[in-house]
DNA sequence: GGCGTGCCTTGATCTCGGTCAAAGGGACCG
DNA sequence: CGGTCCCTTTGACCGAGATCAAGGCACGCC
């Protein structure tokens, strides 16, 4: 990675002509809503870009240029208060869509959490897109549902549910939101640090230790290295998640 | 409003051809993307109910049959765990629409706050309707990245700030949020009981009740009524929503 | 290999908000 | 008017999780 950073160009980091025809997230992304007519056009939109672990996507307060279509690696989204408390309010995989917010500036950051890649549109370019292509409207649109419905479940999680009950959460939600990663099942890749967990699910990286260690220690799950674990008991983590017992 | 459900029918609670043309809260929702073309279609489709205090929209689990656009009155939408803890995901006034996510069955409850008035539609025809009404389409997208939004500041409540953050945060957006009601300057109309707000907030009733009460002390507030109070320093009020000192 | 730098874990203590309990207070009703 | 119900307020105490403070461990660099 090293040596691409000492090219005269930064086309290792940006290019165009990203062939949209083989990209493999595009069967996991919405641009698979785009039919093959307009295929060309999203191609010659897209602006293919990598990132490092820390890189900035998105900054709050920005002017809202762009938007993302997230193709490798691993995304924080997350809002800042004025003395740095920061509240992660989602991650985001391979295939996901980022930063089509309404209003003329962004409302949240986003920054690599892992290197990741993702193509950059401009949002007018975009949005003329999704007018001319109905079924990316439709696409989009039920994403934005998804989307909804599971802030709505972190809502709970965060407004009502113990430290126990939002860790259990956590790491059973976590697998199915990383559609390239084909872990096997039971297998828990946690790409993020203790502190982003931690921002995520409104507690202190402290406790997010303390918790991991006892379902450690009561043999639920099984910890194979600091990024990755094994839940060893599935149904146990399930009824800890809904506050069951 | 008993003298009502004494009658045989219950044509008082539920009719059709309510009259789309000349609906006042048609201004304030997605109704108004719908093109005067359309607009005989949209009400042949909407069956208009009255809904009292309590009285239940929506419940969780239940097939997902119907959406709903709230005509007056105020609406409560919210996901419960299996012991009653109860969170409260947001407040819906006049103008806003309910019940659009995916899947078939609903995944939150909505029961009205206060006596309220609602259109109800069938969720196969109303999709038919989105299809062939560009307008409303993006009209409903628009307002669902909104909630997005809105949905991220809520997480950012929820798992960071403080119960004084919180409330403070509460009584600013509230006002916002009800566009039917014109309450002067500096009114806040509270149509929630303390319980609510607590479920709301991620707090306890009686964290609401001393928060208030703090605020009302240090002369922020001035409770007009347990419903209705006045906000008197609107500056220090903004201040403590936002974290800063 | 030594050592620094981050990140994670563990322990001791503190605190904000929750829990438990009781006393207002307003609306409605007989 | 007095009573009852329900919601709210207030007080005393408690506890889950935050804060403060050491280590521990892995990895990269000199």
């Amino acid at each position: 990675m090293l040596e691409l950073k000492t090219l005269p160009t930064d086309c290792s980091k940006r290019r165009r002509s990203n062939a949209c025809d083989t990209c493999g997230a595009r069967a996991l992304s919405v641009c698979g809503s785009v039919d093959d007519a307009d295929l060309g056009r999203l191609d010659a939109m897209a602006e293919h870009e990598s990132f490092a672990a820390g890189d900035v996507l998105i900054r709050e307060g920005d002017s809202a240029r762009d938007v993302f279509n997230i193709t490798s690696g691993s995304v924080r989204v997350y809002k800042l208060l004025a003395d740095g408390r920061r509240q992660i309010t989602g991650f985001l995989f391979t295939g996901d869509f980022l930063g089509l917010a309404t209003g003329d500036t962004y409302v949240f950051s986003a920054e690599a959490v892992e290197p990741a890649s993702a193509c950059r549109f401009r949002k007018t370019e975009y949005r003329a897109l999704i007018r001319d292509c109905p079924t990316l409207e439709a696409t989009l649109f039920d994403r934005a549902n998804h989307e909804l419905a599971a802030a709505q479940n972190q809502m709970l999680l965060l407004g009502r549910k113990t430290a126990l009950e939002r860790i259990a959460t956590f790491l059973l939600d976590l697998p199915s939101h990383d559609p390239a990663r084909s872990t096997p099942p039971g297998h828990v890749h946690l790409p993020m640090t203790r502190a982003e967990i931690a921002d995520y699910l409104g507690l202190t990286i402290e406790t997010v230790s303390r918790v991991l260690t006892r379902l450690k220690t009561q043999g639920v799950i099984r910890l194979v290295s600091l990024s990755e674990l094994r839940v060893e008991q599935p149904g146990v983590l399930r009824d800890l998640a809904d506050g069951v017992g």
